[in-house]
DNA sequence: CTCATGTCAGCTGAACTGAGATAC
DNA sequence: CGTATCTCAGTTAAGCTGACATGA
């Protein structure tokens, strides 16, 4: 009888697990939420998108992605223009002042990066991305859906 | 500025997303929850004990571990005793049915184990393991709850 | 017609909060 | 009295489903 610490999908999910509530709070802290950064984030590096996109990008819902949209779009993070060319269609922009939010969001991230991967040096922190990046190329590539359904 | 895909955090909760999701299918295919095997197994190795140990030894809250408990008693795999020496307490003892669940449980587990680890070698999954637990023990020091609040 | 897009309302499983009853 | 245990009702954040209107 395998005690259940021992198993690595445990221990995966109990260090995500807190991985992901230094996240939560290091955001809650400036008044964002992950969803923010991630779609900042990919606005930056990718350029302008349609929200489905976006979506596909991210791997934010579509139904997400509307709401996240509102919220960034209130603050004057991004800009929601109609696409001419495909009138279904938004172009989603981000605007000057999302471009330093997202920086600032950047700032908090690289700081809970750090608290977590504390007891790790550089040699193990490049060995635990390594086999994480394996694992997850494995089950994208196995059909695991990065966005579940759209 | 990061990608967010190339943040460890991330591709820790998106790998851990995934794991979960297995485990979950996992057992629900026979019909349990993960809770259910974290108690039988908590049970079988730590032996009889009330509900508010058992939520310290499995992480799991007590208001959850009540509806846990009531599931598994329905089902013949627990039994709850009143505990004569201090009578706020139950004393949760395992039956014969509950330790042959927990085996068919334990094996539904080992199953998605290897499927999660398929891409990994035997020393690839003990370099895994190991940096999670360095990981894990060391934000367990720092305070970080096991079980949030009790 | 079918398919994609954006929106909305609501569902689900898991973790958690708060309050109450009982007993130490 | 304060504290611990068990129970229950309800909340939250995140991911997801289903339906709908619009348009390609």
């Amino acid at each position: 009888m395998e005690p259940v610490e021992n198993m690595p999908s445990w221990m995966l999910t109990q260090t995500a697990a807190h991985a992901g509530r230094l996240v939560s709070e290091g955001f809650a802290a400036v008044g964002a939420r992950g969803y923010h950064y991630r779609v900042l984030s990919a606005l930056i590096t990718d350029g302008p998108a349609s929200q489905a996109d976006l979506g596909r990008r991210t791997g934010i819902h579509l139904s997400d992605m509307v709401t996240a949209l509102n919220e960034l779009e209130a603050s004057g993070y991004i800009r929601r223009v109609p696409n001419p060319d495909d009138r279904r269609r938004n172009i989603i922009t981000i605007t000057g002042h999302g471009i330093e939010r997202a920086e600032a969001l950047a700032l908090q991230a690289r700081a809970v990066q750090e608290e977590f991967l504390a007891p790790l040096d550089e040699a193990e922190r490049a060995q635990l991305t390594a086999l994480l990046r394996k694992l997850y190329d494995h089950h994208l590539s196995q059909g695991f859906p990065p966005l579940s359904k759209m």
